[in-house]
DNA sequence: CTGGTTTTGACAATCATTATCAATTAGCTA
DNA sequence: TAGCTAATTGATAATGATTGTCAAAACCAG
């Protein structure tokens, strides 16, 4: 069964205290930083098990490296990702589904899962980089 | 300036000659196995290239590693893949880039990008799933 | 409490990718 | 064509994220 331990509780308060996506390396930094002793395997174990039960979301960075965050809604939704400052919008994509589930029946495929995430700069960050 | 070796062609064509997506170790073995002595490092940095040129697509696999393929379709488009054999097909998906767009701005988003890739399984591996 | 099972965490192992850097080579020039 | 020189190569080391190992510690049902 299950277990419940401070571990796992630490990781999921940890995550739901970060706006943004962030890995399983600076999760452990963070909480290593605000004192807590857990180790670096037990974060990268709870963050995967939040991702399998759907409490967390997880998406590859573009160079590669897993990011997870607690999202608030919690069926099947996408992001809209600040590549500045990671500020993120989690939004619902009907026509996306639509056309996700009706593209890969045409081509006979099954079991079809998609990724579909747009990166760009925030209104703060876009005043930012206008003034600099 | 740069040069023209045969190491870069034997990349180009080697990509050319490869149905899905595959990644520089995949391809770098390849290679060997039909008797290329190119080096592994010099595959990594021809298909950086190829990629940065737009001579060939890149994305990452669901578990992080940069797969790499010389697409037909010059322009923007995206990808159904098999995530059993790799067959890729080339799709465009007009709705998806209007989507995108009026999404990013709504929230006010500018210089906005999108990934956008559909995995499933064949028609060919689903029946053979299916049998096994 | 206690026992059996699960979980943890320090550490090693793996894997993809990048950095090094001496040796090689493409492509220009005379 | 021979020589020059900067770009390129490739063996190898280094990096960095992630996973495997396994004895010790922690849960929790009874
Ligand atoms: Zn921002
Ligand atoms: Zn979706
Ligand atoms: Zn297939
Ligand atoms: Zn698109």
């Amino acid at each position: 069964m299950k277990r419940n331990t401070w571990q796992r509780e630490a990781v999921r308060e940890a995550l739901d205290g970060t706006e943004g996506f962030i890995s399983a390396q600076a999760l452990h930094s963070a909480l290593h930083a605000s004192g807590s002793p857990i180790g670096l395997a037990t974060v990268y174990r709870a963050l995967g098990d939040l991702a399998s039960t759907g409490e967390a979301d997880s998406l590859q960075s573009p160079d590669g490296e897993a990011l997870y965050r607690a999202c608030s809604t919690t069926g099947h939704h996408h992001h809209l990702i600040c590549r500045n400052c990671g500020l993120t919008v989690e939004i619902s994509a009907e026509p996306v589904e639509e056309w996700a589930k009706g593209v890969a029946a045409e081509h006979g495929f099954t079991q079809a899962a998609h990724v579909v995430d747009v990166f760009g700069l925030c209104a703060a960050c876009t005043k930012l980089q206008a003034g600099a």
